[in-house]
Parts: C-alpha cells; structure tokens; sequence
DNA sequence: GCTGATAATCAGTTATGCTGACGAAATGCC
DNA sequence: GGCATTTCGTCAGCATAACTGATTATCAGC
C-alpha cells in the first residue's frame, strides 16, 4: 500500500492534535487558534496583517480574534507611531503569565501525542516540518 | 526562538497545501476531500462509518460528500450483505480513472510543497507522519 | 496637493460542521 | 421466540466560522 497523500496526513494529524488540544486549553477559557497567537506575539509586537499571514487567518476574522483577546487583557492593541494605519498588536503581562501555563497543557498534550516517537524522531519531525514552513513562507 | 507548536504546524502547512491542491483538483472536479475518500476506496470498500473514522470526518458529513461522489457516478452504495444496515461503499471504474488523473496532480502540488526538501528528508517525513497516524488511530 | 495602494473595520452573505431525532436493522438477554 | 438496547445511515435545524465587498484613515509616489 502507497503512503498517504501528504495532505491527508498533514490535515488528519492536525486535526486529531486540535480535537486533544482543544479540550485542555478550554480550562484555561482559550482556543488552540487565540493560544497561536498569543505564543506568536511572545516575541513582539505584530501588524494584524502580518499576524494573519504568518498564521493564515483572514485579515477580517483577525479583527475578531484580536477583539475577544483585548476584552479578555491578553493583548494590546497600539497605533503604530511609524504608520498609523496599521496596529501594533501586542502581549500584556498577564497574556504572558496565561501563555506560560497555556503552553505547559500544550507542550503535554503534543507530547502524548507523538507517544509513539522516540526522542529523536521527534524532533526530527519538528526540523522537517519547520523547514517545510519556512520553504513556503520564505 | 523555540521551535512552533506542533498543532501550529501541523494546521498551517495542512492550510498551505491544501490551498494549492483544491485549485488543482477543483479542474478535475474534485475538492481535497473527496480525492482523499477515492484514495481510500481505492483499496476496498469500506462503510461509511469506516470512512468517516479513517479521515476525521463527522458521519452526517460523509452522508452528503457521498451524496456528491455518488451522483457523479465516481462511487456505489450498495447494502452490505452481511450488515443490512450497512452500505459498502465502492469506487466505480470512472473513479478509478479520475484518481488516477487526481493522484497525478496532488503528487504534483506536494512534490512541489516540499521543495524544500531533499528526498531523504521528504520519505523521512513522511514516514514519520505515517508512525504517528498509526499511534492516534491504532 | 492628487492618485493609487494599504491597514483595519463592519455588515451581510455563504459555507461548514454539529446536535438531536428518526427508521431500519442487528445484537444481547431472558 | 420476544423484547430492549445498540448501531448505521439519514435528515432538518442550528451554530459557528470564513469570506465578499464597502468604508474610513493613512501612507507613498509623482
């Protein structure tokens, strides 16, 4: 028997992770999308369009992403002093505080997981599929 | 930096991907779904309640994808022998031809996915996302 | 200054998946 | 054999999510 198709096993896997993810994150009142996110804005303040671009999220459901966040003080939304058309979207405190015991669940619920990989393989897959990622959003 | 999460990958590149494949497909008249149901098929007939387990599909959806594929004349249902409740779904003829066509350009789409790639590394992933499937769904 | 392009937003439409119910058929229990 | 329970496929209705197109504010180029 043929391997899968490349995107069967991408999207099957994505969503089985999702479905166990999803149940752990609800305790902590956030999706696996808005936990995205908030591990992105981790590293800096980003633009909304760059934001959904590097997570492939339309540029309209961002708004309503960013609005339920905001209401909830995990984030900030900032007129950037450079262009004041775009919005510098970034993390308060207390989003960190709730991303380091959101990614604790996260980081439990992927590594049971990818029980069945040994170390190695693990994070290997990680490599490859990082590479892969940079490869098509260069 | 620390690597993404992996449902951060997973889900991203699944969304890639698929994005090139459903504009390919969509000329045979097939969605990325639906080729994956005809590969499935392609090895045996299996029940929709199979069908929707092996891909992560809801079984009132399957209901109405099979719907589509059925009127097309690309699959049969026909009552299982053995299981009257049951219908054996089957690839017809015409499906296989148009898999064959399908298979060609969703081969295609990922090959050019993973440019990025060696073919080491890309028969690595894959066989990683294969393990990994069979440790979720045993 | 004007023109065209870009960022964010909003209203309205569209697609999507899921819930709960149903009939038909099988299984288990007595 | 007869009855309750479970399973399979189906359907209608609901909820959610994404996209389309238009709008406002701002920027860059000329």
């Amino acid at each position: 028997m043929p391997s899968p198709p490349l995107g069967f096993l991408l999207s099957t896997l994505a969503s089985a992770l999702r479905e166990n993810t999803e149940k752990q994150l609800a305790d902590l009142g956030l999706t696996p999308r808005e936990y995205g996110l908030l591990w992105r804005l981790a590293d800096g303040p980003l633009s909304q369009r760059q934001l959904g671009e590097l997570h492939r999220i339309d540029r309209t459901t961002v708004v309503g992403l960013l609005d339920r966040l905001e209401v909830a003080r995990l984030v900030d939304r900032t007129v950037d002093a450079t262009d004041r058309r775009r919005h510098a979207v970034s993390i308060t405190d207390a989003g960190r505080t709730l991303l380091e015991s959101a990614t604790a669940v996260v980081d439990e619920a992927s590594s049971s997981f990818t029980a069945a990989l040994t170390t190695a393989e693990r994070s290997t897959l990680l490599r490859l599929l990082v590479k892969l990622l940079e490869g098509s959003q260069p």
